[in-house]
DNA sequence: CTGAAAGCGCTAACAG
DNA sequence: CTGTTAGCGCTTTCAG
């Protein structure tokens, strides 16, 4: 239905293959001045526009590459995905999502959407990489370039960009522990991980770290885990405020990241407790809405939008053939201190 | 560098024809259980994916539809676009979404991209639909079923869901009134249309005429606009604060959406103020955030995933060519009653 | 079931 | 510049 090359060609009176040496600026086309208006002109006339997939299957590239997010009802992920398309679009190439929905199902099933979906590369956050071995397969067997975000995948050729929440964390923590709390909890539950890799998340490690180095006691009820939506978040906090005797309840939390922080201040607040006051609060992520929520949220934050750019500045590198050694680039944070922490409430008994 | 059928017949042994009838499920494959089996296998075991990019040029159709949307950034519109992606999915489709990253500019280069990429449909929210004449007659020409969110173009034969914020806004303003405020002002600006049709949006002439009907007067002041981020309406609403004097303010605010009610709710804290006491706010689109907020934001909300499924089924019978007049579907909307608002605080002179 | 052949829209090489 | 040709990977038809 939609007009063709053929179709412009002979409206301008041309041959096919000087219309598609004009239209594409091939360097070889000794078209003159005239018969290149002419085409163009032909072209905006029908509403020509190059068929792509036409294009890709007979140059064999579709110029597309894949993202792989966990979710993007988190709004870190599309402020991700808006700099990646940014930075491929400057490239010349186009971006095609894929997200997992929160579950390991739909990570595989992602997976399998992006490998059947003839793209030039892929960048890949993944919840539990291991699940993926076809992915694997595919890139040595059709070497395919790829970058991960977070996770490294030694001698795979593999280039990843990482995030260090080692400084961040333990700013955050000591934070808390600096203004005098000594009970403080962490919620997570943003990846639906196995069992046995279940607490391999660096910001829990470093957490717990930085607790035992100050000699800070870290009970199993501390350890909340909960869905990755700030409903869950808020009903697991909920849950807990409603099972906890105050005299134990923590008086601080470090939720893994700005939406679970959020819905761990929704149901404290529900509950009656004060923010901060009562409960200090610190997220990770540094969103826009941890800035602008009505108690802003203390959180640990990274460059985002740096990050996207330098791993999809890898992968059209190796597009472009690049040969370097796997390169792993790691990436700091820091503590943006707001207003959901203070010194606790002194204990009324 | 992907494996290709030809590879796999050869691999399973069997006739290329035999193959791509027992891959694709054709009904007139007459193939045997043991052929069937073994097409599989060597399926598998190369990894082999069809080109849908091939299969879309041989059969006509590459089985994507296209969604333009003003802008990711606003969560309210991955709502939908996870919503739609859904509807698609169970039909056979892919989505492949384009963003107008909130300017004219940028709205325009995505339909261009959306005409150019071969989809069988298209889903559009538009922010100044005037400005895509190429777009109808593409639609025209080439019968390209489309249909339109809020935006209704009549005798096109496309299809339209449209929102009423009709009930919603009176509600929210009459609750206003009824909590005893009579100085309302109304923060807008993410739509940024040409200034002939500046002032169109539904919720803003619904706004002011509410307000004449109780007799209240809307001083040219009490219209704020802004850009379409948080940050945009957070610098907005503190200029207007700086250079207002505290006799004159507004007491409650109707702001367009969401993110910017929580813009200027932060510019009233920062300022000093404190919600609801000394400002009431109100948002549209009832998303997460608004019931989340550590002061929930009252916000007009309306049934966004039934919107989605709606318009993407008016999509879908098109596709299968369906012939009936053009549909037009409106949905109301409601006043979520949160923290955001209460009384004006009594004027301490 | 096989094998051949055509064609979707495009690029690219080549002889005129 | 033209016109032809081949082929990207696939579907589909048709005679064996």
């Amino acid at each position: 239905m939609a007009p063709t090359l053929k179709e412009v060609a002979k409206e301008a009176g041309v041959a096919i293959s000087t219309a598609s040496g004009i239209l594409t600026e091939r360097p070889d086309s000794w078209a003159s001045e005239s018969t290149r208006k002419r085409v163009q002109e032909a072209a905006n006339r029908l509403g020509y526009e190059a068929n792509r997939y036409a294009r890709g299957l007979r140059i064999g590239s579709f110029q597309t590459i894949g993202l792989l997010v966990p979710d993007l009802l988190n709004p870190v992920y599309t402020v991700y995905a808006r700099a990646i398309q940014e930075a491929l679009e400057k490239a010349g190439y186009s971006l095609t999502v894929e997200e997992a929905k929160a579950s390991l199902k739909g990570e595989s099933a992602a997976v399998k959407k992006l490998l059947a979906s003839q793209v030039d590369g892929i960048l890949c956050f993944f919840m539990d990489m291991k699940a993926h071995e076809k992915l694997f397969t595919k890139q040595k067997n059709n070497n395919l370039p790829m970058v991960f975000f977070g996770d490294s995948y030694p001698n795979s050729g593999i280039d990843n960009v990482q995030i260090d929440f080692g400084r961040g964390t333990k700013e955050a923590i000591e934070e808390l522990i600096k203004l005098g709390h000594s009970n403080i909890g962490v919620l997570y539950g943003y990846h639906p991980v196995p069992k046995e890799r279940e607490r391999a998340d660096s910001r829990m490690e470093f957490f717990q770290t930085v607790l035992s180095k100050h000699d800070l006691p870290f009970p199993e009820s501390n350890l909340l885990k909960s869905g990755h939506t700030m409903q869950n978040a808020y009903d697991r906090f909920k849950e807990y405020l409603d099972s906890t005797d105050p005299t134990d309840r923590v008086s601080a939390v470090f939720a893994i990241n700005d939406i679970l922080a959020l819905g761990v201040m929704r149901a404290a607040i529900d509950h009656g407790l004060s923010i901060p006051e009562d409960l200090s609060i610190i997220g990770v992520d540094n969103t826009p809405m941890s800035q602008f929520s009505p108690i802003a949220l203390s959180s640990v934050g990274y460059p985002i939008r740096e990050i996207a750019r330098t791993a999809t500045d890898f992968l059209i590198s190796r597009l472009q053939g690049d040969k370097e050694a796997q390169r792993e680039v790691m990436f700091s944070t820091h503590l943006v201190h707001r207003e959901s922490i203070a010194p606790p409430a002194v204990e009324v008994v």
